[in-house]
DNA sequence: TCTTGACATAAAGTTAGGTTTAGGTGTTAT
DNA sequence: ATAACACCTAAACCTAACTTTATGTCAAGA
């Protein structure tokens, strides 16, 4: 058992924000003894998910969605894989998405350094498709396309 | 020569976040005539490098500095690079954690659809974690680790 | 005893990044 | 000439996810 304190120092999280997550029902089983809050190892497992469905960009009324479909038991299993089978489809779309703004990074970052050698950037604009070297020119045309 | 119109299809933007980002100060060189906005390659190419710079996680405020550093000139050279430089190793770290998080689902996903097969929880609970299958036992130690 | 520190609540405040609304101009199809 | 569009502005509004504030309880140490 923890307190909120306690929690707060092992997850870095504001106490504000671990109670603003209790209000919103994130802690649907979490116990009190005298009005202090005890968080066990169910809560303890609920912000690791927390944390992992946020970053998934999920919204904190749909957390709570699924922390009600763990109290209901074995019927929404498949509920609850469905959740995780989408929001890993995000995530897999949001590191695509991440690695096409790495290539438009990698451009400047050269197109910079280009820039810093010349001390302008004629000669770079003249380049710009077709004469640049082809490491580049596929990260430029990647961050350039659609 | 493009209108706020056909620059909002381009991008699949609305219109009104356009005139947000110009009131923003995000197209300083942006021209009009008779109060019409005319996007020019110039404000095309800046659309591009929000979008990049906002993927990064960079706010408005701070892309708007560096819109004003590209008008200043050659001298802001190293302080652009700088930043692609910085928002790169960003990205990289956020791809990391994304990784991360996808092993919380592939654990998830694994734990469900044996869930679903055996009706219930009573076996998974008491295999975590040391008799879990290896290709599970990482996904779960990677996210439960910290 | 008193004050310090951890816990509690309810309600108001904050922030970023837009979006909506209300009112107006100018051009083009019927 | 009138209606429908695309454009314009200023200002109010919105939302999510917290955070802050004001107020109070309770236990332990000086």
């Amino acid at each position: 058992m923890y307190t909120i304190g306690q929690v707060s120092e092992m997850f870095d999280l504001p106490v504000s924000t671990l109670r603003y997550y209790d209000k919103e029902g994130l802690f649907p089983e979490l116990n009190r003894t005298s009005g202090i809050r005890q968080f066990s190892e169910n809560e303890i497992e609920a912000l690791r998910v927390i944390e992992c469905l946020k970053k998934t960009g999920l919204q904190i009324k749909d957390i709570k969605q699924f922390m009600s479909w763990c109290i209901e038991g074995s019927s929404t299993y498949t509920k609850r894989k469905e959740l995780f089978e989408n929001q890993k489809k995000q995530v897999e779309a949001e590191i695509t998405k991440l690695n096409k703004t790495l290539d438009m990074l990698n451009f400047k970052c050269w197109y910079y350094s280009e820039a810093i050698k010349d001390g302008n950037e004629e000669r770079l604009k003249n380049i710009i498709p077709n004469e640049l070297p082809n490491s580049i020119k596929s990260a430029y045309i990647n961050s350039h396309k659609e």
